[in-house]
DNA sequence: CGCTGTTTGACAATCATTCTCAATCGAGCG
DNA sequence: CGCTCGATTGAGAATGATTGTCAAACAGCG
């Protein structure tokens, strides 16, 4: 990492580095806003491919985990230990998954959120985010 | 992938696993009761190693899972995309970290067992298992 | 327009995990 | 008691996601 300090240039607004707007970190951007789900960061730089905007893989690792340090993006771990990627403004859910075939549902629990923010702040964490993640048979399978 | 056609250790529960008891896979488990928390593939391989009594790490690795199979251990991913691995007998718990400096408290939530799985039953999920994750930023790291 | 720090991307490096495959082990058999 | 054959092991190679490297392209500003 450079030291990025001691220059004349008081930009510091708020914290680091304050991101300049390029092709590629819009591109990721969009990318991220035109679909609902989870996405790999391998998926991304795919989609960019296809779309007439390609971006350099290790750009789109470099502005996603800028997003989540940003808090403008959601990351968590599939049980096989890939990262993937959510913008975090749209409706809040987990995923209830099947351990066999993989079938997924999107379940709600204002519960969930309510206890997760209460504990936490209850041990003086701020800033709280989650993540949820339920495993299961589904009915299909259990036959 | 491999079919795996001869082998019994799939997902047979009307029969016992025909896993047997090996000085290396008794080894292993040995390793994981001895400890309360999750620990990394790698962590019991070392443990092992300095308890004079060597293990593979591909062995280690093929035993977790199938002890994660048999539904006798649990795994789950850190941040940062490492698997680590707990037997699953005692208390349950869910961890609360914080996002800067790391550290984590254990929480307990009986609500959100019992909302786990009344949603997932509700859903004709069943051997229903999660993984909870809460991030924040801890009273230290907000000055 | 030129200067300077920022950003990019091809590629190498890392690191956890899985695969390969020959050597070894072990239980039942003759 | 020694043999056979499949199960098991382990060293090292292979894989695959992610991160680091570094020279070249870029962007703002003076």
């Amino acid at each position: 990492m450079t030291s990025t300090e001691g220059m004349g240039l008081e930009r510091v607004s708020t914290e680091r580095t304050p991101l300049r707007p390029t092709r590629q970190r819009t591109a990721v951007a969009e990318a991220l806003a035109s679909v609902d789900d989870f996405r790999s960061a391998q998926d991304i730089h795919d989609l960019l491919s296809r779309a007439a905007t390609p971006v350099g893989l290790a750009t789109v690792y470099r502005t996603l985990n800028a997003l989540v340090e940003a808090g403008e993006v959601d990351m968590l771990r599939t049980e096989d230990g890939e990262a993937i990627y959510r913008r975090c403004s749209e409706t809040h859910h987990h995923h209830l998954v099947c351990r066999s075939c993989g079938a997924t549902i999107e379940v709600e629990g204002p519960a969930v959120e309510r206890w997760t923010t209460a504990i936490a702040a209850e041990h003086g964490y701020s800033e709280v985010s989650h993540a949820l993640e339920i495993f299961g048979t589904c009915g299909s399978c259990q036959r």
